[in-house]
DNA sequence: GCGACAG
DNA sequence: ATCTTGTCGC
């Protein structure tokens, strides 16, 4: 799988305590600070387009080399950064228990998609908040190695920083990998919101800071932020996004990237994607 | 003992 | 996460 740091990968065999002591040590390999030039503005993504249709098709790398695209306004950035989304759809058995873990994960530069991948693998263990990375992670590791494309910025499904021993789903990848990655909850697993986050405007933001559940941080450290990505200016019932730094990224530029990726949709469209292709690696391998 | 908990 | 059609509101 050729990971930047094997050391860390967790052996299926591990009892809880000693996944949670993985954690602190994946905790510590992690940086919460920005240590690379990822600018927001190299990121962005404009187009939205509703996926009910179905996915749009990569762009054609070899197209682009060989110069035959035409028509105005066509042309690509090859050098801007590379962003994967990454979400998961699971596989039921005939009791409709869980039985496999679907990975997807969709490559997208200059705001373009440039590839789709995908992998399924068996789940070990069942859904532990928590330890979400152990049931979840060695899917995900899978599908981003059937990438050809290397990204320079993950975004992943569920909390990164914002975790009881900072060492959430977008940490593990991330440091696993050694690559910049940002986590997007739906909902908060630890931590106190600055703020009330009941009807926010668009655009809306305030820290999460570390309570009594985070045991490895002062409380009152900022872990990620509430970002309102979407709201409906009469109707106020779209809940916030929990964005976290995964690795390599401060919490300020984690929010201001995912800022950034969200084109119209309460999701960042590399997760939006993402989430699509994981139903049609479903369908497909089902 | 009670509460609280990503996907 | 998953089982699932229509439906209420912009």
């Amino acid at each position: 799988m050729d990971l930047a740091r094997p050391d860390l990968r967790p052996d299926p065999s591990l009892s809880r305590a000693e996944m949670e002591d993985l954690q602190r040590d994946i905790a510590a390999a992690a940086t919460f600070d920005d240590d690379h030039a990822l600018d927001p503005a190299t990121v962005a993504i404009d187009g939205a387009p509703p996926l009910a249709d179905g996915l749009p098709p990569a762009r054609d790398g070899a197209q682009e080399r060989l110069g035959t695209e035409s028509g105005a306004g066509d042309d690509h950035d090859p050098d801007a950064p590379v962003v994967a989304g990454i979400d998961q759809a699971f596989l039921t058995d005939r009791d409709d228990a869980p039985d496999a873990a679907v990975s997807a994960a969709v490559a997208f530069r200059d705001g373009d998609v440039i590839e789709y991948a995908s992998a399924t693998t068996p789940l070990s263990i069942p859904y532990v908040p928590g330890l979400l990375a152990f049931r979840e992670g060695d899917s995900i590791l899978a599908a981003l190695d059937r990438l050809d494309a290397d990204p320079d910025l993950l975004i992943c499904d569920g909390s990164g920083r914002i975790h009881f021993r900072e060492a959430g789903l977008a940490t593990h990848v991330g440091v696993l990998r050694d690559a910049p990655s940002v986590g997007v909850a739906k909902n908060l697993l630890c931590g106190e919101p600055d703020e009330p986050t009941d009807e926010r405007p668009e655009g809306w933001q305030t820290p999460v800071r570390a309570d009594g559940a985070v045991t490895t941080a002062e409380p009152g450290t900022a872990i990620g932020h509430a970002f309102q990505s979407r709201q409906y200016p009469t109707s106020r019932r779209v809940n916030p996004l929990y964005v976290s730094p995964g690795h390599r990224v401060s919490a300020e530029t984690a929010v201001d990237l995912v800022a950034a990726l969200c084109a119209g949709y309460k999701l960042p469209e590399p997760t939006r994607f993402a989430d699509g292709y994981a139903d049609t690696a479903k369908r497909n391998a089902d």
